[in-house]
DNA sequence: ATGTTC
């Protein structure tokens, strides 16, 4: 079949299927391990190529264990694929790259119960979506209402969600269900520079822009019953998923330490396969110092969609005309790197694992979780795009991919080809008579975002649960979206 | 992703 010119189209002849949904990399070159795509073979067709090298050169990183993983919505990213999986031992030589986390540093997905009936919620449809439009900074450079002093600051990026919590914004509890338990251990605020602080200071609470976006949303069908009761979400349950990250600060977090594992990677001698693959041991002062300043990243994200619910919390409130109190179902960052202990051909082992755009999938039982969802393993959410279905998936087991999933759809197509392709406002007006409300400062956003532009999110998942990453559970379809 | 180009 022939494909139109605009399509990425991967290469097969140099993989190996392993199995169904598994496809290796075979080593060569200076790969120290081999690469895994985790896709169907669709996926794996509608795949760019770039990610098939940068999955290889990522294998080609020291003290990298295991393999070099991707994902099944894996596409092209800066150094590392977004999609990409990789775990390193320190006492190997590993290292810590700020390009395996990206700019986005714990960009996540945080999805709410609402307790509001599908009937309440059409009645209030438009009024919500206003409210909500109203209520939640998006776009570029987007700012709130909150200003921090360089104090605060210092006390939101060591307390994340814990700090937002004590500042008003939310409930204890509220803690349980996020990742860390709202609070990144190890932060140093001390190695984030005065102009990433700047940039954030008057950003907290805010959706930036790209694919950020929060939605309200429909469960429109389970798969598993029993996961389900456990999460608690039933069919015909209105949630809302807030998908968004570090804004400024982790951005510029980021470009700092990119540009300066790039310049000491040479003194340091590493040999980098590519520029974009800057790194540095983990042992060494720039890797902890990144480490540093990338869990105040994480903490500055967990703080701002805590922010962000404590908005929402207010708008559904508002326009429902009673306190709703909506209780998170979980909280989960997508572009991180987390000291985690893995067991690895038996032996258990402390790794810097590195997901970006990937979400941690633990499995059953898994010590890191709270008792109540011991039972069905970490909540994996997964965002759709604009105007089309997100999942919800469940955690399997920490052995493939380091207990990884899929992160969501994945771009199929670039956002300068959808923005030739696409019109925002007929975009707008289309989903609009689907009674899908999307609510954007951006026309231009919206077409980039156009939902023929990424992969279908249906078969990700699907490949997902059939590569044994993850147990889909249900699946939900939008109502109104904010969009960045 | 991003005060969308240091």
């Amino acid at each position: 079949m022939l494909s139109a010119s605009w399509m990425y189209e991967m290469d097969l002849s140099q993989l190996i299927r392993r199995d169904v949904y598994e496809w290796e990399i075979p080593m060569r070159g200076a790969m120290r391990v081999p690469g895994i795509i985790y896709a169907s073979q669709d996926l794996i067709r509608a795949m760019d190529d770039k990610v098939l090298e940068q999955t290889a050169n990522v294998a080609m990183l020291p003290g990298i264990v295991s393999a070099s993983y991707a994902m099944p919505d894996a596409h092209w990213g800066y150094g590392f694929p977004i999609g990409g999986v990789a775990a390193f031992d320190a006492e190997e030589g590993g290292v810590v790259s700020a390009g395996g986390v990206g700019f986005d540093i714990s960009c996540g997905v945080r999805c709410l119960h609402t307790g509001v009936d599908l009937d309440e919620l059409k009645q209030k449809q438009v009024v919500l979506a206003d409210g909500l439009y109203r209520g939640i900074p998006a776009g570029v450079g987007s700012t709130g209402k909150i200003s921090l002093s360089d104090r605060e600051m210092t006390e939101m990026l060591t307390g994340g969600a814990a700090w937002a919590i004590a500042q008003g914004y939310g409930r204890a509890e509220d803690l349980a269900r996020i990742e860390e338990n709202g609070r990144m251990q190890g932060a140093d605020p001390k190695a984030v520079s005065a102009h990433a602080r700047r940039r954030q200071r008057d950003e907290m609470g805010t959706l930036g822009s790209g694919n950020h976006y929060l939605e309200v949303q429909i469960v429109s069908e389970i798969f598993d019953k029993k996961i389900a009761n456990v999460f608690a979400i039933a069919e015909g349950d209105v949630v809302v998923s807030i998908h968004c990250g570090s804004r400024g600060l982790g951005h510029q977090i980021g470009t700092e330490y990119l540009k300066e594992m790039a310049q000491s990677a040479a003194g340091l001698g590493i040999a980098l396969p590519d520029r974009e693959l800057a790194c540095a041991p983990i042992h060494s002062p720039l890797a902890q110092r990144y480490l540093g300043a990338m869990r105040s990243a994480i903490n500055c994200a967990l703080a701002n969609r805590q922010v962000i619910t404590h908005l929402t919390r207010q708008v559904f409130s508002e326009v429902f005309g009673r306190e709703l109190q909506l209780p998170l179902l979980y909280d989960v960052s997508h572009n991180t790197c987390k000291v985690e202990e893995h067991l690895v051909g038996g032996t258990k082992m402390n790794l810097h694992v590195h997901r970006k755009g990937a979400t941690r999938a633990f499995g059953l039982d898994h010590p890191d979780l709270p008792q109540e969802l011991k039972a069905a393993g970490q909540p994996v959410l997964i965002g759709g795009s604009m105007g089309t279905a997100s999942y919800v998936l469940a955690g399997t087991g920490m052995e493939i991919a380091f207990g990884s999933a899929c992160h969501g759809a994945g771009r199929a197509m670039s956002r300068h080809a959808a923005k030739k392709r696409w019109q925002g406002r007929k975009l707008v007006d289309q989903l609009a008579g689907r009674g899908i409300l999307i609510r954007s400062p951006s026309m231009r956003g919206v077409a980039e975002e156009a939902p023929g532009a990424y992969k279908d999110v249906s078969s990700v998942v699907d490949a997902a649960q059939e590569a044994g990453l993850a147990r889909v559970v249900a699946k939900l379809l939008p109502l109104v979206c904010v969009k960045g």
